[in-house]
DNA sequence: TTGATAAAAGTAACCATTACTGATAATGGT
DNA sequence: ACCATTATCAGTAATGGTTACTTTTATCAA
């Protein structure tokens, strides 16, 4: 993997944040600094160092990839609201129950997926007493 | 809601499986019955009957939409190696560290998404030793 | 039966992502 | 330091799942 300016601003402007940006989002502030880099350049650096364990590529529902600069095995919550996305420090248990489930279904375990969904902050306020 | 043949088609295939199918693999079994439904159609009746709570939408990973004629809460186990859906009985109990982190983020919690990925039964045989 | 209109078929548009195509530039060997 | 190799770039076209649009058909209350 050469090193090249393009790779670097777009690693140091993900591990700058502590959201977790969409691609186009990560474009649009890399684009300040390197005004003439395209978008696949960077789809490609983030996937290359997506695979090179760089950094982490969350596939949370919708249409776009979350990407994370933060490579701590960590959770995530989602507001339904307004889509924002944070950390979350839980430390995932597998229960008896999900462990009889899996071994029930024949599967062989390799990884468990959790996201909470809710309401941030922000947007809590503005619900009101909903 | 009318009732049409085309939503009764659609819906009667869903609920006879016990797999997730993809909007598409949905439209290839209708269309044994309905040689001229669109895929449109089956989009729109599946968003339909999804926002009236008769079946479910399942935002898994990947880049496709699965839907479940199961309307009961219960978890899914996917296969990484062929992409297979299967129920899992296990219900997710909420513990104590992640409660705490939930409040730590300010967030109110709605629910809790989880996806549990393997090796289904056949591709555990097909994986053999590794 | 009929008029209003929900829903159909067929097709075009959308949007995130990936792939392609020369041009450019990082790297390793001489 | 120079050159050859080739990863990477900018720019653009293609892909694929999904949604929206347009015209026609069909459901259903009056």
């Amino acid at each position: 993997m050469r090193k090249t300016r393009q790779r670097e601003v777009i690693r140091e402007e993900l591990t700058k944040l502590d959201s977790h940006p969409s691609a186009d989002e990560l474009y649009r502030l890399v684009r300040k600094r390197l005004p003439r880099i395209s978008l696949g350049t960077v789809y490609r650096n983030l996937d290359v160092m997506f695979r090179e364990g760089m950094i982490q590529r969350l596939d949370v529902g919708g249409s776009q990839m979350r990407f994370d600069g933060d490579r701590s095995d960590h959770q995530h919550i989602r507001c339904v609201r307004c889509g924002r996305i944070d950390d979350m420090e839980a430390l995932p248990e597998l229960t008896k129950s999900e462990r009889d489930a899996v071994k029930g279904a024949g599967y062989r375990l390799l990884a468990r997926r959790i996201e909470f969904l809710g309401l941030c902050p922000a947007c809590v306020k503005k619900a009101g007493r909903h």
